[in-house]
RNA sequence: GGAGCGGUAGUUCAGCUGGUUAGAAUACCGGCCUGUCACGCCGGGGGUCGCGGGUUCGAAUCCCGUCCGCUCCGCCA
């Protein structure tokens, strides 16, 4: 049917009778002369029809956008002056000498060209047609790029592909799960994974020794631009390495597909410790683009009363904070309003500031609410430490260290956008060395990473002093997104029920992973691995602003399809079969 | 669970301090046009102003509720 893509054909195939299919991307009618410029998932070419065939002229006078076409012809090169620049098969063209209407098509509810810009409702309603748009068939290229490009590197370093089921086990542990009613088991339900985490391990127990698997996850939690309830990891566990290895292995993994995607060398991938990140970024996912620093000045200010900040004074759990943001001194008061109403968004109080027009001129040149409340050389030291020059701003934080990290951490971000500072191109690093738990808000334990985390204590000191225990696990970071996770897991049972006291499983909840303590008692290898998410590569790769541009068929922020309308509801006979009776009729209005 | 922004022609938007017949661009339809490439020119059709209620002589506009989309906080081991 078709002996050629539209956009593989060039000068070299002058003088070919060739046949092509596509969609009508646009159809210029000249009265005399019509050009159909037809469309597959190569490119755009030109065809051109003229009254010597009278049938095919009449036809492709007939014809609209979108409709699905063959057309034989002959390629010529394009007449003199009329080349196309802009088009990659802009310097030739098909004379139409046969022309089919495939099919027809309706009018698009939306224009698929590229200078118009539909709303994301809408082309999630015809995802079918956006996904035409060759905007978007790039997206989904690249990705497939991407994930060939992952397989190819991994399996020629050993590493099986293996699955996993996708019918799993509710954990007590993490994220919501997605869950299945089991017919078969009145009033049980399977869980969707929340990740192949358990699985994999339990691959190393049996010797598979490399695994690695392009997996899909499942989270039943709020979405955001960058996360969708199901989502896609690649997902790798190896026996007998070290965190040394694995990360050595993930960098190069993660250079070859941006060398192969975008012919872009990755670099060094500098590596931070968790606590220097925080110190540093007051995030564990630092943008390393950015050149703003979170300076601590917490020594500096202890003669000063701190509800001049609105912080708690001299907290040891506390943390104070400068941030300079450099020739920012312009800022205006309402743009400062708005950066003060941002970090209050995560709970800081406050947004302090001291404008710096004239540092020669000592206290008289600077401009600020709470200079009255610091005394002068507290002022020149802190300045001085933060490195502040005429026109810069410098913005203070204080708070408990949570606020002020999340809150200065967040700031960093947003001014380092305001003020055009993100450096082109990407700067991944690593960030290691996290603790092991972190406090809950009832004064308990979470794992920081998961609960399989191989601590770098012993199971005694672990218990000891929970707060103080490191875990051997890494993040893989780049421009401020988490790209990945891992760690070396817990290969001794002795370890692992230390870790699942901490946090303190009841017997009930243990016992779910009762299988997990059996088979860390048969043999089981030190292992340990690490989980990149593809759809954040693909977003980072393809420059996309969400994570939906780069998934087929995504999610809204309700976790709703809108192309479908699923989730919907059941027949009464299929609840039947599940043992399921609803606790109340569903009120959604239509 | 919370905060914010948005919903008006097929689409993208303007109109929003209440007051003629709700506009623009584009798309669509018809006509003209033999070298365009976001073709051009002429003409035309097209609206439940998301939905429900309220205030008012009068509501796209003000108020309340609700649904949908987006961004963010919480949440996401």
């Amino acid at each position: 049917m078709r002996s050629h893509y539209c956009g593989e054909l060039g000068s070299a195939n002058v003088g070919e009778q060739v046949e092509i299919c596509g969609w009508v991307h646009r159809r210029r009618d000249h009265g005399g002369v019509i050009f159909l410029d037809i469309r597959d998932r190569t490119g755009i070419l030109q065809v051109v029809f003229d009254p010597d065939t009278e049938e095919s002229f009449a036809l492709a006078d007939s014809v609209r956008n979108e409709f699905v076409l063959w057309a034989r012809g002959k390629v010529r090169p394009r007449p003199e002056g009329t080349v196309n620049p802009d088009m990659r098969t802009g310097e030739i063209e098909v004379l139409g000498l046969e022309l089919t209407v495939l099919n027809a098509a309706k009018t698009p509810p939306f224009q698929l060209d590229e200078y118009s810009d539909a709303g994301e409702d809408i082309r999630l309603r015809y995802r079918y047609l956006d996904l035409r748009r060759p905007e978007m068939q790039q997206r989904l290229q690249t990705r497939a790029q991407i994930t060939s490009e992952v397989r190819r590197y991994l399996e020629q370093d050993g590493y099986l592909d293996i699955e996993t089921p996708t019918l799993s086990r509710a954990t007590p542990e993490g994220a919501r799960d997605y869950l299945v009613p089991s017919r078969t088991h009145p009033g049980e339900f399977f869980a969707l994974p929340q990740s192949p985490q358990v699985y994999k391990q339990l691959l190393m127990m049996s010797g598979l020794d490399k695994y690695y698997q392009i997996a899909r996850c499942y989270r039943d939690e709020d979405l955001r631009a960058d996360r969708q309830p199901e989502f896609t990891q690649i997902d790798i566990e190896a026996s007998f390495i070290s965190q040394q290895q694995v990360m050595e292995m993930t960098e190069g993994m993660l250079k070859s597909v941006w060398r192969k995607t975008l012919d872009v060398d990755l670099g060094e991938f500098p590596v931070l410790s968790w606590d220097d990140a925080m110190r540093d970024f007051g995030i564990d996912r630092p943008d390393l683009r950015n050149p703003l620093r979170l300076v601590d000045i917490a020594d500096l200010m202890k003669a000063v009363d701190f509800k001049v900040f609105n912080g708690p004074a001299n907290d040891p759990q506390g943390r104070v904070v400068a941030l300079r943001a450099p020739n920012a001194a312009t800022l205006s008061r309402k743009v400062i309003d708005q950066y003060t109403e941002f970090v209050g968004r995560y709970g800081a109080r406050g947004l302090a500031y001291i404008k710096v027009n004239d540092l020669a001129a000592g206290a008289d040149g600077l401009q600020s609410p709470i200079l009255k409340f610091i005394p002068d050389e507290v002022t020149q030291s802190v300045l001085e430490r933060v490195g502040a020059q005429d026109g810069d701003i410098v913005f203070f934080g204080a708070d408990n260290r949570k606020v002020v990290n999340d809150a200065m951490g967040a700031l960093r971000n947003e001014l380092g956008a305001d003020l055009g500072l993100i450096e082109p191109g990407y700067r991944p690093c690593w960030v290691v060395d996290w603790p092991m738990f972190q406090r809950t808000r009832e004064g308990g334990f979470s794992a920081e990473h998961h609960p399989f985390t191989q601590p770098t204590c012993t199971p005694d000191e672990l218990k000891a002093d929970p707060e103080a225990a490191k875990a051997a696990a890494y993040d893989v970071v780049v421009n401020g997104y988490e790209l990945g996770g891992g760690s070396l897991r817990i290969h001794s049972e002795e370890m692992q029920s230390a870790v699942f006291d901490v946090l303190a499983m009841d017997s009930d909840a243990q016992s779910k992973f009762g299988f997990l303590l059996d088979a860390l008692q048969y043999g089981c290898p030190p292992h340990g691995g690490i989980a990149l998410g593809l759809d954040r590569l693909a977003m980072l790769i393809t420059e996309s602003q969400s994570i939906r541009e780069v998934i087929a068929f995504p999610k809204t922020q309700t976790a709703a399809c809108v192309m479908m309308a699923a989730p919907g509801a059941v027949e009464e006979q299929q609840l039947r079969d599940l043992h399921i009776r609803l606790r109340q009729q569903p009120t959604k209005a239509e």
